[in-house]
RNA sequence: GCGCUCGUAGCUCAAUUGGCAGAGCAAGCGACUCUUAAUCGCUAGGUUGUAGGUUCGAUUCCUACCGGGCGCACCA
């Protein structure tokens, strides 16, 4: 596959040499449009001929016949039918028609009219060339049948979709049209808050301790100040900071990064919402969590039209407390446990390694095997146990459960959120409780942040805080089974 | 990290038990002034992922490695 003897490539550098010969700039500055090719029959109308129109746009497909020449140009917003003829063009354009290839883009100008099938086309008049194409891109050749379009060959190898996501999408208008609901998804987010006070803030990626999660972080070196720095696992403690600083409300829509395996639903990097919000508690997150939901799966709803159906949220979502659905499912008093008795109802419900697993670990393993696992509907867990949630309040009346919820649909956690712990005595045992847990070889646990209890320590106001993974969510939505489908650039590894 | 599986032309795919590596599209040349998976004729296109091994002979069987997919583990 050595590319200096593809001939295919040798081809349309054979052309560009020939373009350039005949004096043709091959590669433009600019084109001025005055429609993009949507507008197309509007402009037209019911007209026989209509406006001149200039547009500007990759060429998709090529059907020569001699004298003319068919082709179809697709920009952003659609595709258009041009017709080429060498009286209208001269001997002098219809040479550079010559060494057109599909994929080149072009711009052209000519007067709008309909085909005797009907199809509205330019009548090309004038042609520029505005990048050559020297590497061919995957195009199938497209039918349509009873008004579907149907896609012959094309480009299909997932690999290679995933490591040249430019040619996936130059090729794939639908998975254009997938990333573009994922912005606007996105941007109904950021409306939602916005809309309601709340300031979007960025916050450092590289941290000198992590935390705020549970996960192996990313180790980075900065060598000017020869010091440890970490990708960041979550955005929360920084987040809490400011309120501390006195914005009321913040949040951040940012890239975390965790040093886990890849699989169809993790990828290193990913995107993660985070809100906080002084004065509230967690009931008052669980409502934030149903609207902006309801907002984010209408924008990609009207994003998407009808070919993808996206679940409609039903509001207020069902709530199922944390002790008493796992005490049911077990038939005994989970908490009341002592861990060997935990390994062993964990070890029956089909846990693997289970041996070096801590208490707050089992009991997770538990709850995932025997409740969220059967999730389907869009449910609230609440009240987790504090071992489990270091970052979370006290539930008011029992101290061994702390005022937090998940957010769960189709087995799979979509929301994880809590009335912020913000006694600092308390979160300084936390923390150290979460360093015993290191020491004894919890990888993932985090330290004790004293700059983290300093902010405290100063007052933290009361406040509920909320984290949504924004790929999951969007594969929930969209009901999309891989992340790399969801992420433009997907870690993989080096070709 | 483990298991299964896949890797053949630019793209999508064939190749019987281990027996001459093929097709469609794309490409090149030629014909064609309303085609639209345009059509017709001709031509070219390959280190079968990489490196070894078994064999008279390997795309096919074996080993290792590289990359992907699926599953498991991991991911509070």
């Amino acid at each position: 596959m050595s590319e200096e003897l593809n001939f295919v490539l040798k081809a349309r550098r054979e052309k560009l040499a020939a373009i350039e010969a005949l004096g043709v700039p091959p590669y433009a500055y600019s084109f001025d449009r005055t429609h993009v090719v949507a507008q197309a029959p509007e402009a037209l109308a019911d007209a026989e001929e209509g406006p001149s129109i200039s547009v500007a746009g990759r060429l998709v497909s090529w059907r020569g016949h001699g004298k003319t020449a068919f082709a179809h140009l697709a920009d952003e917003s659609g595709r258009i039918q041009l017709y080429f003829r060498r009286d209208v063009l001269g001997e002098d354009g219809f040479a550079l028609i010559d060494l057109l290839d599909i994929g080149d883009v072009v711009g052209v100008s000519g007067p709008l009219f309909r085909t005797r099938t009907g199809e509205v086309t330019v009548r090309v008049e004038e042609l520029e060339l505005l990048a050559k194409s020297l590497r061919p891109l995957p195009f199938g050749k497209e039918e349509v049948v009873d008004g579907v379009t149907v896609r012959h060959s094309g480009f299909s190898d997932p690999e290679q979709r995933y490591r040249q996501r430019y040619a996936d999408l130059a090729v794939h208008p639908e998975v254009r049209a997938l990333f573009r609901a994922r912005s606007r998804m996105t941007t109904a987010i950021r409306t939602f808050l916005d809309d309601r006070g709340y300031l979007e803030v960025e916050t450092p990626v590289l941290q000198p301790l992590y935390g705020g999660a549970a996960a192996r972080p990313f180790v980075t070196h900065h060598h000017a100040l020869d010091m440890t720095l970490y990708l960041r696992i979550a955005d929360e403690l920084y987040l809490k900071r400011l309120v501390v600083g006195g914005f009321e409300r913040v949040y951040e829509i940012g890239h975390d990064f965790r040093n886990e395996g890849l699989d169809r639903t993790h990828n290193p990097e990913f995107t993660m919402l985070e809100f906080y919000e002084a004065y509230a508690d967690y009931t008052v997150m669980m409502d934030r969590v149903e609207s902006l939901l309801q907002a984010a799966a209408q924008a990609v709803r009207d994003s998407l039209g009808d070919t993808v159906e996206v679940p409609v949220f039903t509001t207020p979502f069902p709530r199922l407390e944390w002790q008493p659905t796992l005490n049911a499912a077990l038939g005994l008093d989970v908490l009341a446990q002592d861990e060997s008795s935990l390994r062993n109802l964990a070890r029956t419900a089909g846990v693997a390694s289970v041996e070096a697993m801590s208490r707050p670990k089992l009991l997770d393993e538990l709850f995932q095997a025997h409740v969220e696992s059967t999730i389907v509907e869009p449910t609230f867990v609440l009240d987790y146990p504090v071992e489990l949630s270091p970052l979370a309040k006290p539930k008011r009346g029992n101290p061994a459960l702390t005022e937090r919820f998940e957010l769960f649909a189709r087995g799979r956690e979509l929301a994880n959120a809590f009335s912020e712990l913000n006694d600092p005595i308390d979160q300084r045992q936390r923390f150290e409780a979460q360093a015993r847990l290191r020491a004894a070889g919890d990888e993932e646990a985090s330290g004790v942040d004293e700059d983290y209890l300093r902010a405290m320590e100063y007052g933290m106001p009361p406040m509920g805080g909320v984290g949504i993974g924004l790929d999951r969510l969007f594969m929930y939505l969209t009901d999309v089974q891989n992340i790399r489908d969801v992420i433009l650039f997907p870690t993989l590894r080096p070709e």
